[in-house]
Parts: C-alpha cells; sequence; structure tokens
RNA sequence: AUACAUAAGAU
C-alpha cells in the first residue's frame, strides 16, 4: 500500500488526478486495504486541480471505509474549495474539524488565508492572524506571502504595509519568494517607490534578489514606459553576476514592446537564442504585441510561424492576441482559421472568445457565433 | 508515502 500510495503522489504531483484514482481502483482491486495516508494523497490530488466534487467523494469514503479524518484530510478538502475560489465552503471544512475537536495546525490556517485571499477577501484573511495568536499557532512566511499576494488580487497593495509590519512584529523572516511577490504587488499597485524600498530591504537582509525580482522591477519600468530604466536594470542584473534568464529577457522585450520598439524586441529574441534562454509563449505573447504597437501585423502573425517551428503552442493569451490584431486590421477570416485549427487541442479564455465574437459580428456570421458559443459552454468558460 | 503561499504576457 505504501508503494501504491508513493506512486499515486507523484501522479498528483504532475498533475495526473485520473491516473492517481486509477491507482487507487487498482490497490483496491488487488485486495490490499488503503489506508489513511492513501485516502489523503488522493483528497490532495483532487484539490491541487480545484476538483472539489471528487475530493469530497473520497472524504466521505474515508469515513465510510470507518476511520477518522485527521488534520490533513480537513486541509485537503479546504483547499480544493480554495483553490476553486469557494472560500466560504473552506471555512465550513474549518469549522466542521473544530467542532469534531481536530486541532487545525499552521497549514490549515494558511490555507484558509489562501482561500480567502484567492477569494479578493484580504480583510478575512487579515482577520485571521489574531485567531492564529489566539490558538498559539504563529504565523509562518508562508503566511505572511499568503497575505501579500491576497493584497495584490484584492487591488489593495497599499495593504501590504500592514502585512510586512506583523510580519516584522513576530520577526518572521522573509525569503526571496516573499519579497519578490509584495515588489510585484506594489508594483502592480502602480506603489514604485515602495517596491525599490522593498527591493533594498531585502538586499539589507542579506536576502539575495535573482533574476524574477529584476524581471518584476523590469516589468514595472516598462509599465510607466520607462524603457530606459527597463535597460539599466537589466544590466544591473548582469553586473551582480546573475545570468540572463527566459524571465529577464521577456520582461525586456516586453518592455519594448509597450514602446512599439519592434526592432528592439527582436533584436532582443536574437540575444537570448544566442544565450541559450530559450524564448517560452511569454516571450512570443510581448514579441506579438511589439509588432501590434509598431503598426506591424503581418510580422506578428509571422510570430506565430516561428513559434511553431520551436514548439511552442499558442495559449489562450497569445491566441487571443492574434485574434485582436486579426480584427483590427479586417482579417476575419485569419481570426476564423486560427480558431478551426487550433480548437481541438487549446482552452480559450473569455477574452479569445470575446475576440471571436467580435470577428463573427464584423462578418456577421452569427451561425459560426452560435458555433463559437456552444463550443465555450461546453469548455466550462461562462460569459460575462 | 499524504495537506499551504510564491512574479511576468493579450482585451
Amino acid at each position: 500500500v505504501v508503494t501504491f500510495t508513493t506512486v499515486m503522489q507523484v501522479y498528483a504531483a504532475c498533475g495526473q488526478v485520473d491516473n492517481a484514482k486509477s491507482l487507487f481502483e487498482a490497490i483496491v482491486g488487488e485486495g490490499l486495504v488503503p489506508n489513511l495516508i492513501t485516502f489523503n494523497t488522493l483528497i490532495g490530488a483532487y484539490s491541487s486541480v480545484g476538483m472539489y466534487v471528487e475530493a469530497l467523494q473520497v472524504f466521505n469514503l474515508l469515513v465510510k471505509a470507518g476511520f477518522e479524518p485527521d488534520v490533513i484530510s480537513y486541509t485537503a478538502l479546504m483547499n480544493s474549495y480554495s483553490k476553486s475560489g469557494k472560500s466560504d465552503e473552506a471555512r465550513e471544512v474549518f469549522d466542521l474539524m473544530k467542532r469534531r475537536s481536530q486541532n487545525p495546525n499552521i497549514v490549515t490556517y494558511n490555507t484558509l488565508i489562501d482561500a480567502y485571499g484567492s477569494a479578493g477577501r484580504v480583510t478575512e484573511a487579515l482577520r485571521l492572524l489574531p485567531d492564529m495568536d489566539f490558538d498559539d499557532i504563529p504565523p509562518n512566511v508562508v503566511t505572511i506571502c499568503s497575505l501579500i499576494a491576497a493584497c495584490g488580487r484584492s487591488g489593495q497593495a497599499h495593504k501590504c504595509a500592514d502585512v510586512l509590519k506583523a510580519a516584522n512584529l513576530r520577526k518572521i523572516v522573509l525569503n526571496l519568494n516573499a519579497y519578490n511577490t509584495a515588489i510585484s504587488v506594489y508594483m502592480n499597485g502602480g506603489m514604485y517607490e515602495e517596491a525599490k524600498e522593498l527591493y533594498e530591504i531585502m538586499q539589507l537582509r542579506g536576502v539575495a534578489p535573482d533574476s524574477i525580482t529584476f524581471s518584476i522591477l523590469i516589468y514595472g519600468a516598462s509599465k510607466v514606459g520607462d524603457v530606459e530604466e527597463a535597460q539599466t536594470l537589466y544590466k544591473e542584473m548582469l553586473s551582480v553576476g546573475i545570468e540572463a534568464s527566459v524571465e529577464a529577457f521577456s520582461a525586456l522585450i516586453h518592455a519594448y514592446a509597450q514602446q512599439g520598439m519592434a526592432a528592439e524586441a527582436h533584436a532582443a529574441l536574437t540575444e537570448m537564442k544566442q544565450s541559450s534562454c530559450p524564448p517560452n509563449v511569454f516571450t512570443y505573447t510581448s514579441l506579438i504585441q511589439a509588432y501590434r504597437v509598431a503598426g506591424m501585423p503581418e510580422l506578428a502573425a509571422a510570430v506565430l510561424q516561428e513559434m511553431e517551428s520551436s514548439g511552442i503552442k499558442p495559449d489562450a493569451v497569445a491566441c487571443s492576441s492574434l485574434f485582436s490584431i486579426f480584427n483590427e486590421c479586417g482579417k476575419i477570416e485569419k481570426t476564423l482559421r486560427l480558431w478551426s485549427k487550433l480548437r481541438e487541442d487549446l482552452n480559450l479564455n473569455e477574452v479569445a472568445y470575446t475576440q471571436l465574437f467580435i470577428a463573427c459580428s464584423i462578418k456577421k456570421d452569427w451561425r459560426t457565433a452560435l458555433e463559437i458559443f456552444e463550443d465555450m459552454l461546453q469548455a466550462g468558460v461562462s460569459p460575462t
């Protein structure tokens, strides 16, 4: 059973939920008896992809098999709700476990905080800090990082300061991820000064920035249209001995794109290939954007060819970008052709679908619009 | 052997 459970965990770790489930069934088929850890592993597999219905089924199965759910069972179930934005349901499980006198631990609290945070409910998330103190469960760096991220998701970057203060007060040492998250939240909230200040502070505290830190700073500069600053930061990164990365290059290309500096964007792409930093879908999406802003839709379309030849599949964002370019220059057929080509193995999002509807409405092709609409509903994308 | 956070691209 231990062996099987270990393998299940491997499937879960690579998001292969179906295989994890099959393995569970195989265990039972072999006449073996799954133990509590086996059940918990399967709940965890479902929870990581937000399949809360299935997670709950396994939870109930566990009880039916005569086990008492432990703190991990409850926490994993909470996480399945959290991942689908169902913070109230996560809270219910939390309350339930308390009523059954199972004590929440730090992970349980962090999961609940993240459930609120993912749902954009920072206030509720922050309110849990005193509860943790009351329960004698000191918050840790994960707690802080979740709260910081929550500030960003709810568009309240200014509340980050409170979280950082709370961390200081409790002598919680922030790690690189926590700093990066906070800097990024400040950047996205337009609080450039605070972001820069935190960048200084992290170094004072002995946390060395990495290429992600610099990418965040570069994106921040590109956000305010400061290409020079973006370039300076990029050079600074290299000068402190941090290797160029896809992330940093992509950030730089994004900065060029915002200004329609297509030549520079393309030059950066060439350079990254030479420095053995293979471009990813983020890089290409920014490059497409560069051509778009520069008013060169043909070259934007050509990026798609290059993606194909380098084996990078366009995702929903890349497609929506291309769709809107085609729509803008009246190449409606191209939009629809790309869709029919990719519809089999691509999950579009609401932005991409909207561009498809725009294409149909320009063409007054209501039949196709309806077809796309049905496709959208089947894909589980709800209209906005 | 099982549960938690962690930047960036399109409208």
